[in-house]
RNA sequence: GGGGGCUUAGCUAUCUGGUGAAAGCACCCGACUCAUAAUCGGAGUCAGGCGGGUUCGAUUCCCGCAGCCCCCA
């Protein structure tokens, strides 16, 4: 051995240690970097690739469909798009990684009303008056393209994979004439229909209005009148026990007599009242009317009101009101009562259970032309629907005198009026209650009677419970709301008289009003919409647009002008974009120039790209916010089951909202509102603001529980980049110490150790990474990423970090490039980097590829998303360990070396947790020390442990004993792994001061550490009290000897070697391998 | 107005009818200066939104209230 020349500055000794090397930056340097990974997925065509081919192109995996719910195309990206497209982008990459094709083809909601709105909002009054309806939809598919290619551009920053040159909209001409197949088929069926129906309407935009297009703002009143209706007529039996009760009917029916007391907060449907609804159930009183205090005297003598509420309607008229007579509202069927306001009589009637005692005087104005209750309790006893509003709720010559007024502005004022110059006014009063307002306009809505279209919900009902019953709802409360919803809807309003939509393909026979809609015409239409898209029912006439068939006679017939609800657009995705129309009508055949999407099975493939994976339905998983229960899975479930008689999807998972750090809905006026923009791109102070990048984005997502609402702000962000640079930190650690590292085997010329020759804190270092795999993949199959991004950060902090990467210092920097010490940990840190990539792959997929660009030597995949999903290794599990011949033999020890191999869950370390136990105890003591300032680094210390007491806990005894009897000393060391110079160690049953654990390993690998010859430790001065806990005494001495220069041990050897004076014999041996340079 | 959901340390998350439930991060203190805009160590914090009930005993079961969120009318 010749002894390397001394370097001439003692920190010289720095240069001969092998510290770390690796391009992978501390800092993400995100803005920059994440869209670089992305050109190179791009490039390398890495999800193009495995979705269609899955990890094998010989064995193709099976076909998974995440089928995307379309967002609207209208507006900034905000963080309830990243929510949905985030989750939706982990569950793709974690199928891709696991060999499934998992082609994923976004989607987005092109017509309505709001897109309609924004474009006119865009024109002046003259462009205005001059739009057509062609002109009008041309703006309009430009303005939604213009959204969607925003849109798209911000996806794909937040490193969403998909088919964005493939994306399906709503208004290419292929998904239109999928969607007129869809209703088609329902017309065929028999589910579609026209009526009369009182609807949402909006005077102020002049449509009829879905329910998801109504909002309930806040601290809307509205006149409420109770009124009085005077009974012209009593049925019988009502009669004879009023004269009983002492009023008889001439004097009831007379002017001025008995009169039905009713409460409404719409003044203005008084003139298409038609009914008093009763609840049968009820107690209904007959009142003798008395004046009160200054309230003037009412032209009815008595009053019917529901029994219960008499006492509080005393109060709020100011009457007193004296019961006469007490019957049931069944009872009261028949009663005939004269119109206040109008010349008419109308009868008393049973209405529903809707009709409570909550409010009111438990008697109900019914106007069957303004309310579903009313609407339905009319359909009972045959009234007509009378609606004497138009469409901008101005009322009609049907209404008498009050034509002309506004519902919302003089009909309600001028109707009071009116009734208090009858007399029969009771009282009025603001009311204030939640009501629908035009989700766009902000203004109040009414019920209207109008023609529309319907989808008979009624008709396949049952099927679409039963379809419920066969999808998977995840959580399983999802289940309950739509059921729920489903089992209690009407039918459903398809049409809209607006201009942007998909035309609901009807003619209307110009003076009969017949309807003209079949087979032959549909499918005329439907061809006519996949050649030339939707704008043909506005740019042709009806010559032009009936099949040719009816040539001869287009002149009688009238297209329809009312679109569809857009509901029905994205409900129709499965067959526009999933093919799952089949039978008579089907989608229309390729479109050209829109970018349309096809699907393989109807042939219709001249615009998909080569190859294109096919699209499964019903689609594996939709994945939508929660109130897509009314929505998208609704609309889509409803379309499905009408057509096909079953469910779209397979699974449906649904997610909460996003909300701010105090779980407030994230708003402009509360200043909550967390822009992704500039979270990942940085604000325009980037030191306020900074560039956290895609991947912070996406670890918050894979962070919150989101089947419950989600919480995020700038507190959160910055919590999730400190993770984020702890999860990154630690992989440049890895990658940094295998710059010299060849991981093939050594028989092969490699670096690498093999599993069965590793050390027992190395299999325990494999056991901790398969036990993550192990977890992770179930969090992954679950979707339960919350646990992923824990388990993750514990694995990174705790194993990783505080305590292997700790201990595997010593044995990286320190021995010699080559030794066992150091390739073994090497080995480690290989095989634990590449897997712990792909590990978080899904969701930190610009950091994994990051790390897989930047392995310090070749692997067979180019991408870290063509490794595939890492399995558990067995053999890191149950290879037998290296210990001591004798000892394996030992039945005692051999339990031991059982308990070590089955710990394969995460939260159980086996006996190795025992020695972080021990850790914690001698870290304790450690500080004491240093925060005396006796010592600072530990490795200043001896440590002096006495487990002789005999209530140490079996499980520290036992991995110490197993400590004892590895082959492999030099890493399986108990001061080495609590980072202390030396140790003494007295077990129970051993009097004599146990082993100093010693050194030179490198080159003493023969050397029992734990055989003692420093009969002086006992002797060392403590340098504070020793401490006793669980049995185990700790003393803290100084360390002997001097500190070595290079590797800071504490060694009583600094000074033997003539030429490094400052280093230990440890140190001297590795620089005669590795000379300084 | 009706229905559903949430409420555990500053943040995210876990757990449980019964001794101190509780991890990681953040914060505070300290060490190191060979992961250095890094790394290591130590310490503290709530008796689990509020009120009531069931029970020998509840954070965990039930009811009510409040706040927040979603859906419906």
């Amino acid at each position: 051995m010749t002894a390397s020349p001394a370097p001439s500055d003692a920190s010289a000794y720095k240069d001969t240690l092998n510290l770390l090397e690796t391009p992978f930056n501390m800092r993400a340097n995100a803005k920059v970097r994440e869209p670089e990974l992305q050109a190179f997925w791009a490039e390398q065509q890495i999800y193009e690739q495995l979705s269609r081919e899955g990890l094998s192109p010989e064995r193709p995996g099976p076909v998974f469909t995440l089928h995307d719910g379309p967002p609207y195309a209208n507006g900034a990206l905000h963080v309830g798009h990243a929510l949905n497209k985030i989750l939706k982008d982990i569950i793709n990459k974690h199928a891709l990684l696991s060999g499934k094709r998992a082609r994923f083809v976004p989607g987005w909601d092109c017509h309505g009303l709001p897109i309609e709105l924004k474009v006119l909002q865009g024109l002046s009054s003259s462009e205005r008056a001059a739009l057509t309806p062609v002109s009008l939809r041309q703006k309009a598919h430009a303005y939604a393209l213009e959204q969607v290619e925003l849109q798209k551009s911000g996806f794909r920053r937040w490193g969403i994979w998909a088919d964005w040159d493939q994306p399906y909209l709503t208004l290419q001409k292929s998904y239109e004439s999928a969607q007129i197949g869809v209703f088609g088929a329902m017309v065929l069926a028999g589910h579609i229909y026209r009526g009369l129906k009182p609807v949402h309407w909006s005077p102020s935009s002049r449509t009829a209005l879905a329910e998801a297009e109504l909002e309930y703002p806040d601290g809307h009143s509205s006149p409420s009148i109770y009124a009085a209706f005077p009974a012209v007529q009593l049925p019988e039996a009502l009669a004879t026990k009023l004269a009983a009760a002492g009023l008889n009917a001439e004097a009831a029916t007379a002017s001025g007599g008995l009169a039905v007391a009713i409460w409404t907060t719409t003044p203005w449907t008084l003139p298409a009242n038609l009914a008093v609804s009763v609840n049968g159930r009820l107690d209904y009183s007959v009142c003798a009317v008395t004046c009160r205090g200054e309230t003037p005297a009412p032209a009815a003598s008595h009053l019917l009101v529901a029994a219960e509420l008499r006492d509080s309607l005393e109060t709020s008229l100011g009457l007193q009101l004296t019961p006469l007579l007490t019957v049931k509202g069944a009872e009261l069927e028949g009663i005939v009562y004269r119109h206040p306001l109008l010349e008419r009589t109308s009868p008393v009637v049973i209405g529903g259970d809707y009709i409570t005692t909550e409010a009111g005087t438990g008697l109900v104005h019914t106007a069957p032309g303004h309310g579903v209750d009313d609407f339905n309790t009319g359909r009972k006893y045959n009234l007509p629907v009378l609606c004497p509003v138009d469409e901008a709720g101005n009322l009609t010559a049907e209404a008498g005198p009050f034509a002309g007024t506004n519902v919302l502005k003089d009909a309600n004022p001028t109707i009071i009026a009116a009734l208090e110059g009858t007399g029969l006014l009771l009282k009025q009063e603001r009311y204030e209650h939640r009501y629908p307002y035009d989700w766009r306009t902000k203004k109040p809505t009414i019920f209207r009677a109008t023609e529309q279209w319907f989808a008979s919900v009624e008709g396949f009902r049952d099927q679409a419970l039963a379809a419920i019953a066969s999808v998977t709802w995840l959580p399983e409360s999802g289940r309950n709301r739509i059921e729920a919803m489903v089992r209690d809807r009407g039918d459903w309003c398809i049409s809209r008289q607006r201009t942007w939509g998909v035309p609901i393909p009807v003619f209307y026979h110009r003076e009969t009003g017949e309807v003209l809609l079949n087979a032959d015409t549909l499918a005329h239409i439907q061809t006519l919409i996949g050649e030339q898209g939707s704008d043909v029912w506005w740019q042709r006439d009806e010559a032009d647009l009936l099949p040719p068939a009816y040539a001869d006679q287009a002149s009688q017939w009238r297209k329809g002008s009312d679109t569809m609800d857009v509901w029905f657009d994205s409900g129709s995705s499965w067959a526009g974009v999933l093919g799952g129309l089949r039978g008579g009508i089907t989608p229309a055949g390729p479109a050209v120039g829109d970018g349309a999407l096809t699907n393989p099975e109807h042939g219709a493939a001249a615009a998909a790209p080569p190859q294109a994976t096919p699209l499964n339905f019903p689609a594996d998983l939709y994945l939508e916010g929660s109130d897509q229960h009314r929505g998208w899975f609704q609309s889509s479930l409803l379309t499905s089951v009408a057509v096909n008689g079953h469910a779209p999807y397979k699974r449906v998972l649904t997610h909460g909202f996003a909300l701010d750090e105090k779980g407030r809905k994230m708003s402009k006026s509360l200043g909550n509102v967390v822009d992704p923009a500039v979270l990942v791109e940085g604000g325009k102070n980037e030191k306020q603001e900074p560039p956290y990048g895609a991947d912070v984005l996406r670890l918050w997502v894979s962070s919150v529980d989101y089947s419950a609402d989600v919480p995020l702000g700038p507190g959160i962000v910055k919590q999730l980049a400190d993770v984020y640079r702890k999860v990154r930190n630690t992989a440049r650690y890895l990658l940094g110490n295998l710059h010299d590292f060849d991981p093939r085997p050594q028989t092969e010329g490699g670096n690498a150790i093999a599993i069965e020759d590793l050390p027992l804190l190395d299999r325990w270092m494999l056991q901790r990474t398969a036990a993550l795999i192990d977890a992770v993949s179930a969090d992954f199959e679950r979707f339960e990423f919350y646990r992923f991004f824990q388990a993750l950060q514990n694995f990174c902090v705790v194993d990783l970090s505080n305590f292997y990467l700790d201990i595997a210092k010593d044995r990286l920097y320190v021995s010699a490039a080559n030794s066992f010490r150091r390739r073994s940990c090497q080995t480690v840190l290989s095989l634990v980097v590449e897997r712990l990539a792909v590990l978080i792959a899904p969701v930190l997929c610009h950091m994994a590829e990051d790390i897989w660009q930047n392995l310090p030597y070749p692997v067979a995949e180019k991408s870290v998303f063509e490794r595939g999903w890492p399995k558990t290794e067995a053999d890191w599990k149950t290879t037998p360990l290296n210990l001591n011949q004798a000892s394996l033999e030992d039945p005692e020890m051999q339990e031991i070396i059982s308990s070590f191999l089955n710990c394969d869950q995460l939260d159980d370390e086996g006996p190795i947790g025992e020695i972080k136990g021990l850790r914690r105890l001698v870290n304790r003591q450690l500080e004491i020390c240093r925060s005396k300032s006796i010592i600072g680094s530990s490795l200043e210390a001896h440590l002096h442990l006495d487990l002789s007491e005999g209530n140490v806990s079996q499980g520290l005894r036992q991995v110490l004993g197993l400590i004892k009897e590895s082959t492999q000393l030099e890493v399986d060391n108990l001061k080495d792994w609590l980072l202390v110079s030396s140790l003494s160690l007295a077990f129970e049953g051993n009097a004599n001061p146990a082993p100093d654990a010693d050194a030179n390993a490198d080159t003493n690998a023969d050397t029992n550490a734990n055989a003692d010859t420093n009969a002086n430790a006992d002797t060392k001065q403590l340098l504070i009290p020793p401490s006793t806990e669980l049995g185990i005494t700790i003393g803290i001495a100084k360390a002997a000897g001097q500190k070595c220069e290079r590797c800071w041990h504490y060694e009583t050897d600094i000074g033997d070697h003539a030429a490094h004076p400052t280093l230990c014999g440890r140190c001297v041996a590795v620089l005669a391998q590795n000379p300084p340079k």
